[in-house]
DNA sequence: TCGTAAAAGCAAATTCTTTGCGTTAATAGG
DNA sequence: CCTATTAACGCAAAGAATTTGCTTTTACGA
């Protein structure tokens, strides 16, 4: 049931990884999720059913693992001046990111899945991104919140809504973030 | 696919739902969850399983339906004396009751349903319990912050920690009560 | 009491899932 | 370079779950 993770590039199982996970992509823009069965993803990869019942378990094991590779960051926080307005930039495209739609749809398939370790890699990402503004804020001389606290104070509130509530607007994921700045402690 | 919110307590729908809700609960008890199928439900319920499809669509719905059952709270907060000893009891109830195995497994349950609503009324319950909170201290004449404050500063971050990474300890709990109710602004 | 409509039972048809076995393909050792 | 080994895949049949049309039951209101 277990994914292998690091896969030769050229073998055999990362080819039927990248087509299964591409079929899935494909099939995900083109029908609502609860048509999309094994059957229909293993016809459009060319392989068999029981190639990815083998592989992956069940179809939340593997929508977890195309959520996890689509969630993935694929760059790094841009630079906007200061540790406050970069968190800021950063704060606000992915609270609008994970509150779209597939942005959902993805967090929800990640947390579905029985594995914790995709939920927890998705957590490293966010965690590294603002590592990465931290870092940055800290070379210019500025201070910055432990990451830690930014996890608690801005990324935790702003997920938080989006599972069990409302969608937080621009102007909320502002005030969180001046909340983690301005505090002194 | 819906399921009556407002169910005539003799009706024969309430007698079918209580009796499902209870054949579900008792075989999560017994077995692991991917084991329990819904021709399996259907036949401790003592209903067929069409019944069970027609009503709540599949297993995801129902298990949402079971586990927002399950997280309605059956008690008011207890009175620890003032508003932070009552929320720092509280909270570690809370972090503690939803970090367990069934905790995560029903938080899970509620995410996982395609439908939003069981989701928004989880967290209505931990707002409702927060506003006893806030209201006795009140009463007290203690200042006490914002229920939304509370919900972002001490809810969201044991939520988001229990989802996505470890599970948040007493001492860490207690660090985001002392944080949130320090707050002076 | 009777009519009505919603919900449940039943059973057949369909679809998905599991599994045993043979084959293929990548890897390591000679 | 060639062969042994092993992990992964394809195939197909068996088993289980899901869907669906139709009938029957039950609660409610006229």
């Amino acid at each position: 049931m277990t994914v292998k993770e690091n896969l030769r590039p050229g073998g055999r199982s990362a080819r039927v990884q990248a087509s299964v996970h591409k079929a899935v992509r494909e099939l995900m823009a083109e029908m609502s999720r609860a048509e999309v069965t094994i059957p229909l993803i293993a016809g459009k990869a060319g392989v068999t059913p029981s190639t990815i019942y083998r592989r992956w378990g069940d179809l939340q094991e593997l929508f977890a693992d195309v959520a996890v590779d689509r969630l993935r960051p694929d760059m790094q926080p841009v630079d906007a001046g200061s540790g406050k307005a970069d968190l800021e930039a950063w704060a606000e495209q992915y609270a609008e990111e994970m509150s779209s739609g597939p942005g959902r749809e993805m967090i929800r398939d990640v947390l579905a899945a029985q594995a914790g370790a995709n939920a927890c890699k998705c957590a490293g990402f966010t965690r590294q991104q603002i590592g990465v503004i931290a870092e940055r804020a800290k070379a210019r001389g500025e201070v910055f919140p432990d990451v830690d606290r930014v996890m608690d104070q801005v990324v935790a509130p702003i997920m938080y809504r989006i599972l069990f509530a409302d969608v937080p607007d621009a102007a909320r994921v502002r005030d969180l973030v001046a909340r983690v700045m301005g505090a002194t402690d």
